[in-house]
DNA sequence: TTGCGGCAGCGAACGAATTCGCTATTCTGG
DNA sequence: CCAGAATAGCGAATTCGTTCGCTGCCGCAA
């Protein structure tokens, strides 16, 4: 019995995606200074993963342009709420509170973080509730 | 050039520690019954499995016992951190500030989670600071 | 035109993750 | 004590993720 393909983006995928969230849509050559800087792989492979991430439909790119240029087929925010949904149903099976309550209890938070959350779940309790 | 192992449990190996985390600490029978109700695989790779795991450090067992008992070698909590700071990491490069935004984002949260956040947040601030 | 250099793509290769069949060892009830 | 069942473990097979070499194209400068 196989494995079946991860939903979410993998390793690397998750690399070239920071990489165009960060410096904007982008050719190929763009994206592998960025990798290549960062692990030192060659262009071929970061070509090769742009082909897997296009067919995975994690970017989407301009064929017109010449060369090609990339672009991220979701926002940075979007994929990460995918894959903190992911995380909390694999680790615990639903509540979002328990990891939320974990990611503040590492105490790393800043005076001024905190305030900021604390005006976000104020929007939250103004806004639609129950 | 091949890819690193990954530090953090993987699929198979997290349905794994949910059952030990939901039930404590068992014997493969009793692992391989809740694994297999979720997705009918063979005693085989239940025991395969846990051995790969016993290697590497994700659980320990008691030999004395017979069978075997199996637990986790870390706890959930601990575990989830882990994987959200490396989640973090990957996504953005650093601050848990956007990912707990973005869990409060979903608006799944209820009053009663809200009001628990507030008042970790207010342990926060009291405890130490800076 | 020809050759050099960048762009695009394909398929092979290799480790990691997952699965299971088969074998060996240990219990158990009769 | 012995047969059958439960337990433990190993190694092979398969898929996914990642890497790269090699080939073919296109455009431009000499």
């Amino acid at each position: 019995m196989p494995r079946p393909p991860s939903p979410q983006p993998t390793e690397v995928e998750l690399q070239i995606l920071r990489a165009l969230w960060d410096i904007g849509p982008s050719p190929v050559r763009e994206i592998h200074r960025r990798l290549n800087a960062e692990k030192g792989t060659s262009y071929s492979t970061t070509v090769k993963m742009l082909s897997v991430m296009l067919q995975k439909g994690l970017v989407r790119r301009d064929e017109d342009a010449q060369p090609h240029v990339y672009r991220p087929a979701a926002s940075r925010e979007r994929t990460s709420r995918d894959m903190l949904k992911d995380l909390i149903d694999k680790v615990y099976e639903g509540s979002a509170l328990s990891l939320v309550l974990q990611a503040l209890s590492t105490g790393r938070a800043t005076r001024a973080e905190r305030d900021e959350i604390r005006r976000l779940l104020d929007q939250l309790e103004t806004r639609s509730d129950q």
